[in-house]
DNA sequence: TCTCGCATGTAACGTGTTACATGATTCC
DNA sequence: GGAATCATGTAACACGTTACATGCGAGA
């Protein structure tokens, strides 16, 4: 399932442009795809090259030229053959996950930052989501939505409840688990040396 | 953050050869991030061009030569100054909710085989994890799985309790366990199919 | 027997991102 | 005045996947 084919079902919505498309996927599809012009655009080319869509150019005043995507009979018939395969696996890759993995090599007021941002981006995104109207909807798009909005809640809850394992006693107060082992204890008022050490190790 | 990074990082942790690392991203970091044997080969012969990581060749017994890497100096220095930088935004493709999201143009019959599957990988990824032994790893693991598993334990039940929504009532009253309830009838009331195609899947 | 695990790598291929190119209008 | 919105598109580039190539030993 490529661009290609998640034009093809937006499509099947209803008719779009081009850069309405890039919209849905900046808004309402951004939690679980992303798609920029220079694959749209593409996109939108073969399809029409394969007689899945086609468009009509519609001038307009003060503005540049439409292109307005319509599917046609085809390219239903090719979007749901497509839709019936079982769909992969999901692609993940978490840049933020992946440095928090290594948080105890960080400055914990370091490790702090990122985790609040990432807090605050999911605050951002619920509140966006929840201001959603779900009668207006179709019934897939709401499921959808409220999987993302289940998982956000449960990865900010995750962080809130849990940001002081890494970001270390120091900063945030009392006793964590056993013992943490690596996490240096540092001065109450030093940032934090950081690569000061050698750790080597194996 | 590339593949080139997670390998530094990964072996700043201790030596490993570009097999281990590739069970690594297979098991320990498979639910944020991914890398296949095409990428991390040429990942450690460029951080090795670059004097970030050396290895040494060890021949085996009936087991063909190993290169067990490690880290240098320099490598440390240059992961901890990528680790610094602010992570990018998450980058998710998900075929499943790309196609749930049409999921009322499909038969019933397939969005609950396709939400079923998803469940039980869910699962199956929480048993392996919760099987983890939390003390042996490190702070910044222990705190990316424990985020792993409350997003899987919230995606899994949100599956639970609303794929009913998608599939509709009529499927699922007798859903027990024993018996597959007939996929017989579908009353007027059922979501309409569109086009029920056969589905030569599974 | 045949598949899996160990172990490394290459090459072709596909897909998508980034930056560039253009240009008027509206909002702050 | 400068940024953002509307609107389309191309080209170079980076990155990663897939399949291929090799080969032995152990266990089912």
């Amino acid at each position: 399932m490529d661009v290609k084919t998640l034009c093809l079902g937006i499509l099947s919505r209803g008719e779009a442009t081009g850069y309405e498309i890039k919209k849905l996927f900046e808004t309402d599809y951004s939690h679980f795809y992303e798609a920029s012009f220079g694959s749209i655009y593409p996109a939108l080319a073969k399809l029409t090259d394969e007689g899945l869509v086609s468009f009509s150019q519609q001038a307009q005043d003060k503005r540049p030229d439409k292109k307005v995507y319509r599917i046609t009979a085809a390219g239903r018939l090719a979007f749901l053959d497509e839709l019936t395969t079982m769909p992969g696996r999901d692609r993940i890759r978490s840049e933020f996950l992946a440095t928090l993995l290594f948080g105890e090599l960080l400055a914990p007021a370091h490790v702090d930052r990122v985790i609040a941002a990432r807090i605050a981006e999911y605050r951002e995104a619920l509140a966006a989501m929840e201001a959603c109207d779900l009668d207006r909807i179709t019934p897939g798009h709401a499921f959808v939505h409220g999987f993302g909005v289940a998982v956000y809640r449960a990865a900010a809850a995750y962080l809130e409840e849990n940001r002081h394992l890494l970001v270390g006693e120091t900063l945030l107060n009392g006793n964590g688990n056993g013992h943490p082992a690596a996490v240096a204890s540092q001065p109450a008022t030093a940032p934090a040396p950081m690569l000061a050490r050698s750790e080597n190790r194996s």
